[in-house]
DNA sequence: GTGAAAGCGCTAACAC
DNA sequence: GTGTTAGCGCTTTCAC
């Protein structure tokens, strides 16, 4: 623990703790004297002010806390990363939670922060079913700002991508490309994000007058080996000839279960994923991708927070969408 | 902010502050009835301690601060993960600081943890030069484990890999698959664990008859563009015909590279790289890796940050190593 | 088994 | 421009 407090600096300067304070935070009344005294003092010292302390006082934490479904993600380190350094700038701290798509996990993280260790929430939410009113709870209480899995039903700011756009131009493309027989992978079905990206790829389907085919589409199942034997059963039975993944998750199996069965992307089964990966160029054949910015997301939801900080905007709803980016590659164009 | 406190929660069991804060901490002096009582009426109440009071007065936090050069980075981002999983294991919280590599601002997120906001510390450290002065002011106010990036010449719990004997390997199977002039890619080379890395490399040559070619070793230089020309520059200027690279970063330029010069992995050029990229195996070609056991290191470090909390042995040295698992890929085999 | 009182270190209201 | 005082909400002696 730090050992010097300011009682101890006061009593080194012959000031009060009071005066120490205020000079510390550059309050108006002191002296620029007496300030440039204290700091020096301080400086010397080592003095770090005790943040229990402050933050008791002042009902402030200068932390916020950002709840994501899984760190270990190429989308959410990214996003992570961008709210880190706008944290960073502006001397927050910056707390992490990973609920592993389990909203009992998400639930209990909640419940634990709106005891006001934190001063706001940024959340992308687990796909499992929400406790809409434990949130909107939470929201009464300090500021939450939802990104990339967000849901209509709660009020909230968000920041999202243009999903259903994406998802429509995305087989748009596969359409272009030959393709007469589209499955989709799905995700985060409970969420509005999931559900956006499904009526981008029916509503492809229906405007180039293919049918409704329910079978086509399939429905992650949560660990690494059975979202592989689902992919590849899919693709051996329903042999589509092409897919529209909606997480990154769901893409990389087709590429092993294209190559268990023999099967050639994009010759056989054209790709295209929502994806983060760094290096989707470099993978055999490259992979059509729909980029999210999602370094871009991190800063725009901290950004916003922030703003809300400033604002005491609290209870507001409000949308704001970022581009993603169809990068065509390998995996989704037609032979020559 | 929380509304409710421990006051008004007495209030409305007719007790005392006192034991309402002992009957939540499971006390024994509290018998079970008050105690199911007073936890009843606190989950009624959505009573949420104030954790700055409780931080306040028994000097602990209950939370502990990761610091690692960058979140956005598959090793990292794994390794978070496990520290994470640990920490909420144990009701613990955990803050995120990445430091771009800059030791200045590693050097100010140490300083201002110092104050007490965190039990504990894990870092991994910046790969510029360290200021092993203020570290150890640090690690004598709270624990302080250190993983993957680590220097010898800095006093504390070390986790980290077998990188000297991965290194080694790795240029010997370079060599047996016919390689003749093999090049090394250098970052962290102010910390150990960039030494080990490059003795591992240069003892292997050595060991093979192999001379020191100094030009055979380059550095990174920070951004992507910069590491890119870089690697490019060397490629088509040394020829070499086998590259082991020492972080991932510095080995996908090569694949980019040898596309633009026309040369092809791993005929003109075997490569190996420690690597955590998830699917180095749909790479084109597929990437032999030197994969490091990154969750486990996250898991590791955490879990023995928690042994010395509870045995309260704050200063002692001792170094845990993990092994490296070297995956061989097409990226690194002789041709038939 | 429970209560009263003090105090963790800081800051804001109120003096002067 | 600076000092005094009170109190943020909790836990922990010390009483009984």
């Amino acid at each position: 623990m730090g050992e010097i407090n300011i009682k101890m600096l006061a009593l080194e300067l012959n000031l009060s703790a009071a005066t120490v304070s205020r000079a510390l935070r550059d309050s108006y009344e002191i002296s620029s004297e007496t300030k440039a005294r204290v700091i020096e003092m301080a400086k010397k010292l080592n003095y770090e002010p005790n943040p229990f302390a402050s933050s008791l006082r002042q009902q402030k934490s200068k932390t916020i806390a950002v709840i994501v479904p899984a760190i270990a993600n190429n989308f959410f380190s990214l996003a992570i990363n961008g709210i880190e350094e706008v944290a960073r700038a502006r001397d927050y701290h910056v707390l992490i939670y990973q609920t592993h798509e389990n909203s009992e996990i998400e639930r209990s993280f909640l419940m634990r922060l709106s005891s006001g260790r934190v001063d706001g929430i940024l959340i992308s939410l687990a796909s499992e079913e929400v406790d809409k009113r434990q949130l909107k709870e939470v929201s009464e209480k300090l500021p939450v700002v939802f990104f990339d899995r967000v849901h209509d039903d709660i009020e909230g700011v968000k920041i999202t991508t243009d999903d259903y756009t994406s998802a429509y131009n995305a087989v748009q493309h596969l359409i272009e490309n030959g393709c007469k027989k589209i499955g989709y992978l799905m995700a985060l079905n409970s969420l509005s994000t999931g559900e956006k990206r499904l009526q981008g790829y029916l509503d492809a389907l229906k405007n180039n007058g293919f049918p409704y085919q329910p079978d086509l589409i399939i429905t992650n199942s949560g660990t690494v080996e059975q979202n592989y034997s689902l992919v590849r059963n899919f693709i051996a039975e329903q042999k589509p000839d092409g897919i529209l993944s909606s997480i990154e998750d769901l893409a990389m199996p087709c590429y092993y279960a294209c190559k268990d069965l023999k099967l050639t992307i994009p010759d056989d089964l054209k790709l295209i994923s929502f994806s983060n990966l760094a290096h989707a160029e470099l993978l055999n054949p490259s992979l059509t991708t729909i980029n999210q910015p999602a370094f871009e997301i991190g800063v725009e939801a901290a950004g916003i927070l922030f703003k809300i900080f400033n604002n005491r905007r609290y209870a507001f709803n409000e949308t704001i969408t970022l581009k993603s980016n169809l990068i065509k590659r390998e995996s989704s164009m037609r032979a020559e």
